[in-house]
DNA sequence: ACCTCCGAAATGTTCGAACATTTTCCATAT
DNA sequence: ATATGGAAAATGTTCGAACATTTCGGAGGT
């Protein structure tokens, strides 16, 4: 008895569950691990993507991975050209500036949406993940990607908790393609927010009454500070932008 | 000097130039006509779509064929499970609800940054494009795929110059992709638009008043038409859509 | 009659080699 | 010196076979 006990739970554990998805294929892993460093921005904008380089680094067969890069050319994340392969999508100013218009409209909308029609469970996980976001420590340095990642997906977690009730999956999934996409950008500059002081206090402030706005559903306002909050990270990651572009196009005047 | 002349005629036919992107592999273009099939329709949506079957139809390798699935499960026309293969990813009421209440949005707002913008090119493509869809034929039957293309393919024309010029390609992205996702709800429906006089004759006058408006750039009243536009084919389809599913769903009460 | 187990068939996944295209680089001519 | 042509290398693409997983169906037991 305790033999089949034991084996009908190993079946069992090994066994898959209808609504599981999991899906542990080379194919999908080489895609969740690509679109991590690109998002990251492991892989610079505009490098090209060698499928043997690739197929090393990763330890996965060109077929997985081309299928991996050919989802990601749909995201917009890769670039693919016939028989010239794959490079990184590259960054830019008005790319930028358009995201983060676009970034705005949508977000204040699906907003406005989830105070109209969320409940006390989604409020509460508006709080719980503003809570987890205010726990993450800011990371001290560049290099720091694992302090840096956790921030992110705790960021990320809670603005998503505050448009998880509008009932839109179109709308959740466009300000998830926007969010990722602008992540690209902030990345590069999150050191400095973090470094200063002023700014990530200001930065705290905004989630924190954009939480307490949202839950205790006051649309007009919460739309505002969102709307706002976007802007200004736009701002800090488009004065950086421009600061690295600059330095990269003219020689440095001063130390060069 | 003729051979010369034919020779490097013939070598820069075969050349390709710069900025070429017809990119003739065999991935991309099961790419594009599985892509076809799947929002007209000719692939039910819930159908598996078992590689080695696609593959005798489409003459092409299974390595390709992944490639080109890969894309359209980002794209959602496609689902995927590890190990499990791929699906038409299906059609529901929800869906098409959640479709058209954020094609409004998007497409008024689109059309209202782009009457802002456009110049006087944008108005004469978008006369164009309305002559072009009031020429087309409308289908006579179900199977009429021709003449189906046809009008969809300037039908889709037609809107996109609507909103041509609001100069965010974001935005324009995202209203492709919604009207791509509709169309596969459209297609179902498009010959009982057809075939009612009274309805193509309403339809033909919203496209025509949508053009007056816009181009004489009236963003209030194009924005109000686009929005009833865009409503009313939600309603012939839905309407529709209900009746085709409950005649699968239940026994048919007198002729069964 | 129902359930479980197990093997066979079907299907999805991955690899390595063969093939095609692009890019690089060097020899040659002007 | 520069431009041209074309081999050689690098890289992208595709195929067919081998491998893994899932699904189907029947044998055996309760």
């Amino acid at each position: 008895m305790c033999r089949d006990a034991l084996g009908a739970e190993l079946s069992l554990s090994l066994q898959r569950v209808p609504g599981d998805d999991d899906a542990p294929t080379l194919g999908l892993e080489a895609y969740a691990r690509l679109r991590r460093d690109l998002i990251a921005g492991q892989l610079p904008p505009g490098q090209r993507l060698r499928l043997r380089q690739l197929s090393a680094a990763y330890g996965v067969g060109i077929a997985p991975l081309r299928e991996a890069l050919s989802r990601l050319v749909s995201e917009q994340l890769v670039r693919v050209e016939g028989n010239r392969g794959y490079t990184v999508a590259p960054l830019s100013l008005e790319d930028l500036h358009d995201l983060c218009r676009l970034r705005i409209d949508l977000g204040c909308s699906a907003l406005r949406q989830s105070i109209a029609r969320g409940d006390a469970d989604w409020e509460a996980e508006i709080l719980a993940a503003l809570h987890r976001l205010e726990r993450a420590p800011l990371p001290a340095s560049h290099e720091d990607r694992v302090t840096i990642d956790q921030w992110e997906q705790r960021h990320d977690r809670f603005h998503a908790s505050l448009i998880a009730a509008c009932r839109s999956p179109w709308l959740i999934h466009f300000c998830d393609v926007l969010s990722d996409h602008f992540q690209r950008y902030r990345r590069a500059v999150i050191v400095v927010t973090a470094g200063s002081q002023e700014l990530s206090r200001r930065v705290r402030e905004e989630h924190r009454t954009l939480a307490e706005a949202t839950v205790s559903r006051e649309a007009d306002r919460a739309a505002n500070i969102l709307a706002r909050h976007f802007e200004g990270s736009l701002d800090v990651v488009a004065r950086n932008y421009e600061a690295v572009t600059r330095s990269l196009r003219a020689p440095a005047p001063a130390d060069g």
